[in-house]
DNA sequence: TATGAATGAGCGTTCATTCAT
DNA sequence: TATGAATGAACGCTCATTCAT
């Protein structure tokens, strides 16, 4: 019985995030309103209110989602720390379309707008942020140690660049389409070779 | 007298147009609201009103500002289309500063959650991308012909990149310090040269 | 319970359509003001704008209830078209009483000043005026050919005479108290028999 | 000088309440804002509030004029109070096209909602219209005694009547084009005879 | 537990009026 | 005397949140 009303609670939850997302990707989070939210995930207000203690609350737990998601990069990359061009090779494949899918777009940018107004947002970010950019420097790092980078690379500069080109896409991707995500991940991968490797135009890393 | 007077106007919009966008950054444009606006400028509502129609106005207003700086870089990029690299070489000295600021960055930011939901404020935005792209496209397909660039670029995957890496490099900039601009600029530099050039290692696009 | 909610819904419709009535009536549509409709019906700003979307929502939704109204005038003479002058003469009894009351008279000068800035208003008035000018003037015609009207009767003077002296008697109501409705009545009915009846002495249209 | 000045100022009075009129007119006397008024006659707003001391002394003084207007009607009506009928025979040929001129019409309109919610303007209303309501029952019963209206006429109602009609005819005019105002007017001058005359049918009121 | 009616502060905006120049 | 820049209270309306049922 207990785990039961468990899983219905974070079921629930969850299913008022999805309408959450869907309002806030629809028409922004400042103009998307309770009541939207409420009809979309089938609940009332006061019922909404059990889940969530504020409209805030919704935003901070839609944005810790996104954490989430970071977390399995961060992993992977973590777990190829001797070779981070091809780790960022593999992952651009899933993470370019991803990113650069409309809706994904919409809501990153109303995070990154909201994280500039609503102090916990802006410190989960915060978090977020430095841990990428802590595990992607020490990667590059280890991985001129074992030679698969050029010694020449500054790893804080790489690391800014790699992380601002995805950051950028997404950006982009909210206002313009893509029309070839095919070619464009080709020329990002072979872009991050030519940052980071000693005969990028060979193909591939040593 | 008359023109004193136009002075005067020309003036105070731009005074409130610096009040406005001061408070957008801090605020954001949802949450900051006319009267702190008011206050800002030194205005009452009333007086505020004569200057710009509505909220929407000085938003609009904003962005048009932000038009006119593209529209230099656009203007640069156009005289040296022969040689984009060189001329992105150059640009970035100023530009890389000027958007890793973190007040442009907020402003930028807000815009684009602005264009998501105003659209006037999509439509100015939509034209200015649209002109910046295809300006670099023709630009990297000139210097193509020119010899400068790599055949083997594709054109529009390179504009996608290097504008997106723009954008990243100003969103980042908006929840995170820049450590160090010189060496990022440096970094971006040679990234763009890369991307572009033969011989990219030699230091210079022939 | 469903139907519960549905009557107290249309309840409350008609509680603020009175308390807006009586605003209006009090103060003029246009000085009279939200807060004090809201007052008025007990309800908060809020509550209110669940039942009606605007301002203008709430005097068009006061409009269509003269509308009704008039509904029954236009079908009872409708219904009694051959002789016109007999139903004019019941219809004044009962209509008279009611149009120079001086609420009635002051909102339905509110109504006219709406329709001149109002375009709904406008639109719906012209539809009342429109479908009671056809049905009148019609229904002279058909009394013409049944021989309980003069064939002398210009239709549409008679019909403009007729709907102008009652529109003038709720006007003059307005600023005016009328002192002996029953007279009043009298001498309207006698007019109106004078106007369109052959014998009209004689107290009766054959 | 002295005379200068005061005739000059008189003008620019003039001048101002027929900017004012026209703008009553087109907008409504709410919608229509001093500024507007200002300019249309080429005026600042501290000059004007030189004429008059606010708004609601501008609606009161063109009230004031209608005054003026209706005062004419009164005198001839006076002078020819053994013959009402005729008086207001030969009155409506002039009267009828003036009231129902959709400016004239606008413009009563206005001036009724506002005796609603202004109570100078009630005062002025009410007089002038006493006036009018004191001169033609007098008028009446003055006929009556020198035999050209019928004995049976009830002085009140057959005032009440009148001036109704005539109120009536207006305020239709603001929302319903007068389609043949000739035959109207003949229509209406038949009538009064109808009501006020013995052998009304004969044409002439003896 | 669940509902949705209810709240009310605060928004963007307007405009009659004033007053420094 | 003449200007028009300036004021600020008040408007219609919205919506995150609460609470009686």
């Amino acid at each position: 019985m207990r785990k039961k009303n468990k899983e219905l609670h974070a079921q629930r939850r969850k299913e008022i995030l999805e309408a959450a997302s869907q309002c806030f990707i629809e028409k922004g989070i400042h103009k998307a309103n309770m009541q939207e939210i409420c009809r979309t995930a089938n609940l009332s207000p006061g019922q909404l209110y059990r889940f969530f203690k504020s409209k805030d609350a919704i935003i901070l737990a839609l944005a810790e989602q996104e954490r989430q998601a970071a977390a399995g990069m961060i992993e992977y990359i973590r777990n190829n720390e001797a070779n981070v061009a091809e780790a960022l090779h593999t992952i651009s494949s899933d993470l370019i379309p991803e990113i650069t899918d409309i809706s994904y777009a919409r809501m990153s940018i109303e995070f990154v707008g909201e994280a500039g107004r609503n102090k916990e947002v802006a410190n989960l970010f915060e978090k977020i942020e430095k841990d990428f950019r802590m595990c992607l420097e020490q990667a590059i790092k280890t991985s001129q140690k074992a030679g698969s980078v050029k010694k020449s690379v500054d790893p804080p500069s790489a690391t800014t660049v790699i992380l601002s080109l995805f950051d950028g896409l997404s950006v982009r991707s909210s206002f313009e389409t893509i029309a070839n995500k095919k070619k464009l991940t080709k020329t990002i991968q072979e872009l991050i070779r030519a940052l980071l490797c000693k005969n990028a135009n060979k193909g591939e890393c040593s």
